[in-house]
Order: C-alpha cells, then sequence, then structure tokens
DNA sequence: GCAAAAATTCAACACATGTTGATATATTTA
DNA sequence: TAAATATATCAACATGTGTTGAATTTTTGC
C-alpha cells in the first residue's frame, strides 16, 4: 500500500515565512469596503486571501473584531486629515473639501478603511459609532478657533454634507458626480462649506 | 373521543373583511425604514402584522418584491415634493431644504419609504437605483430654469450634499444634528444650498 | 534534540433565512 | 347548493452563515 495518491493541498502548517495574517486584512478592508459588512461572508475574505476559512477565525477571533481590525487602520489615515487644517485663513472651505476628496479617493490601504466605515454604517453598530465620531469632531478639531457658538453645529453639518457628496459619489454612483473631476467639485462645494463654518459673508 | 383540546388559533380563513394584507405592507415598511433590507426579515414583518410568514409569500410572492411594493409608495411623497418648488425667486434654496426636512420627517406613510430607501440604497440594487434617480432628478426638474449650462452637476450636487445631512441625521443620529430644531438647519444651510444651485453671488 | 506553540486544513454543528407544499376554513361565483 | 377561489396556518426544505473541534505539519524555546 501506498500513501495517500495526491495530497492536493498539504495539511499542516507550511514552511518559510508567515504572511497569511496581513492577506487575510488586507482582502477583509477591500470586501468590506467594497461589499459592505452584511454582503462580506468570512469564507469569501478566506477565498480571497486563498486561506482556509478557519484561519480567518484563528487570527481575528469573529467577524466583528475582523470588522474591527479593518477600521482600527483609519487611525492613520484620519491623521493625514488634522495636518490639512493648518494654515488658517479664508479657504478653509476648500480646504476641508480637499481633505475629503482626498481621505476617500487616495491610496486603497487608507481609503478603504473609510469606505467600509460609511457602507457598514447602516447596519453595523461599530461602523455606526467610528462615524458619528468622525462626523462630529473631525472638522471641529481643526477649526475650533475659526468658529463661533454654534461651532459644533456648524462643523457637524459641513461634515454631514460632505458624507453626502462622498455617499453619492462612491457608493450610490450618481452619474454626474462619478464624471465631475475633482476639482470642479471643490470649486462648487468650498464656498458652501466656507460659508456654514464661517459665519460672515464669503469675504 | 373528543375533538382537539384547544385549537389555539383556527386554521383556515377568518370571517368578515380582510386587511391583512395592508398590514403586512404597513409593517414591511416600518421595519424596513428602521431596520433597513437585511436586516429586516420576512418572519419579523409576518409577526409585526399578527400574520403567518407563508401569508407575507402569498401575498407579495417574495422579498424583493415586498420591498418593491414598500418603495412604490414614495411616488406619492415625491409629487409634493415638486410642488415645493413653485414660486421661482432668490430662496430658492431654502425652498428646497425645507422640502428635504419635510419629506422625510413628515408622516410615516411617507417618510418611511423614503427611509427604507435610503437605508436599502448600500445593500439593494432596487434601492440604490431608485435613490439614484431621485437624487439625479428631483432637484434638477423644479429648477432648470435657474441654473445655467452645469445644471445637471449643480443640482445633483445640492441632493447629495442634503442626503448627507438626512443621513446623518437620521440614521447615524449626530447629537447636534438630531438636537438642532429644522429651522436651525434651514437658516445654516439654505444659504450653501443657494449658493450652489444659483452661480451668482447671493445677491 | 524535544516538547510546546503556532499555522494550516477538513469536517461538521447550530442557527437563521427565504421559500414551498399540504391542509383547513371562509367567501364568492355558477 | 356545489364548485372555485381566496385567505389562513403548519411543517418542512434547502441554503448560507458564523463558529468550533480535531488532526496534521512546521517552527520555536528550552
Amino acid at each position: 500500500m501506498q500513501k495517500k495518491p495526491i495530497p492536493t493541498v498539504r495539511r499542516g502548517r507550511r514552511p518559510g515565512t508567515n504572511s497569511t495574517r496581513q492577506a487575510v486584512l488586507d482582502a477583509a478592508r477591500a470586501r468590506f469596503a467594497s461589499d459592505g459588512f452584511a454582503a462580506t461572508t468570512i469564507r469569501l475574505v478566506a477565498a480571497d486571501a486563498g486561506v482556509d476559512v478557519a484561519q480567518v477565525m484563528q487570527f481575528f477571533r469573529s467577524k466583528d473584531e475582523l470588522f474591527a481590525a479593518v477600521m482600527a487602520v483609519p487611525a492613520t489615515a484620519l491623521e493625514r486629515f488634522s495636518t490639512m487644517y493648518e494654515g488658517p485663513d479664508e479657504h478653509l472651505g476648500e480646504r476641508v473639501v480637499r481633505a475629503f476628496l482626498m481621505a476617500w479617493e487616495g491610496i486603497p490601504e487608507e481609503s478603504e478603511p473609510l469606505m467600509a466605515m460609511l457602507r457598514g454604517a447602516v447596519v453595523n453598530d461599530q461602523a455606526r459609532d467610528q462615524l458619528r465620531g468622525f462626523i462630529q469632531s473631525r472638522i471641529l478639531a481643526g477649526t475650533s478657533e475659526h468658529i463661533g457658538s454654534d461651532a459644533a453645529l456648524r462643523a457637524g453639518l459641513a461634515a454631514s454634507l460632505l458624507v453626502g457628496m462622498v455617499v453619492s459619489r462612491r457608493i450610490i454612483g450618481v452619474p454626474v458626480l462619478v464624471a465631475a473631476e475633482p476639482e470642479e467639485l471643490v470649486a462648487l462645494i468650498a464656498p458652501a462649506i466656507q460659508q456654514i463654518l464661517v459665519p460672515r459673508p464669503t469675504a
């Protein structure tokens, strides 16, 4: 008797260095960003990463923790966000709009977690909490000196409107918005945001 | 031998008039609006309506068709929408913002289908298509005379921003926006929308 | 060198979901 | 009144999902 005829895939640990965990995380990030939380199945992520399903559970303990790991990344993206508020002047609106567009349309490593958060916010508490915090504090953090007593409302409002733009462009896929050049969008939206953030007429 | 001891619930058709179909539709509208498409199960809708699961399938043939039936209603809400553009003048932005707020915060029969559309748009093609059409054409339809060559982009953009406001207020639940009075929101956003819709400075 | 730990696959469970078929009662139609 | 149709319940199936446990191989720590 011979051994098993053709062991299609070897069973145990594979030789060499193991980069599987990162592969799983990358696959998950892409899936959560493009398919949303509910439609992303662990089996699909595993297949994308070329790994068994149980591996995903081994590294990250549950689907929720995998999602948390994916969304932990935006912390990086958000730092870059903050620096974009430096240089206080009357072009605040323009800088804010640019920051949003760049954050959501930059390199996948940074934009995908944001998309995952956005898509997930409808179904997943974790994502909704994170997005809520993002909307409420992101602009306010960088501009508190500029605005008056209703600063929080104005900042939250501005962020909300910009989230609407991103949603329409990246999730809903409204043709005119998808087709528009980023600079075209900046030119149209910046004055509006400026007007919301800075009480006085555009100056 | 007696008959069955206690037939807890009678089996066949019940006497009198049947309002079940409407009850199911109402329950579905409320569920889709508050829980979204994926999280709304047919069993839950049936329970809300006090009906067996199979009834739901009997009346509407599938979950998708039930959702379609729910979203067919906004046609009504959208007519009301159109009339709000009458009276062309420089307060266009204000009227548009008010129209959005009223549509999404009015009576449940009209606002719930819109919420269902919004929540569903992330997961369901049907909802996404409808929302896309809504964003692209709703404002444009009532304002084409006012704006210039890039009318479509400006209209789509304005609608997108307003959708962002509704999403933040009704779905994400951003505290400052939830707490704000509608008129407060109108006062802050209207000038911004006006500026986007009408190229010239606010006049 | 050897035992413990880590990485990997396979098989299966438990559960929820959309959907269907059989059956029973009421209403409507012929 | 008899047949056809509409409304209602129940039980079950097929499928997909997150999750778990056992088995197998490699690497690592002592």
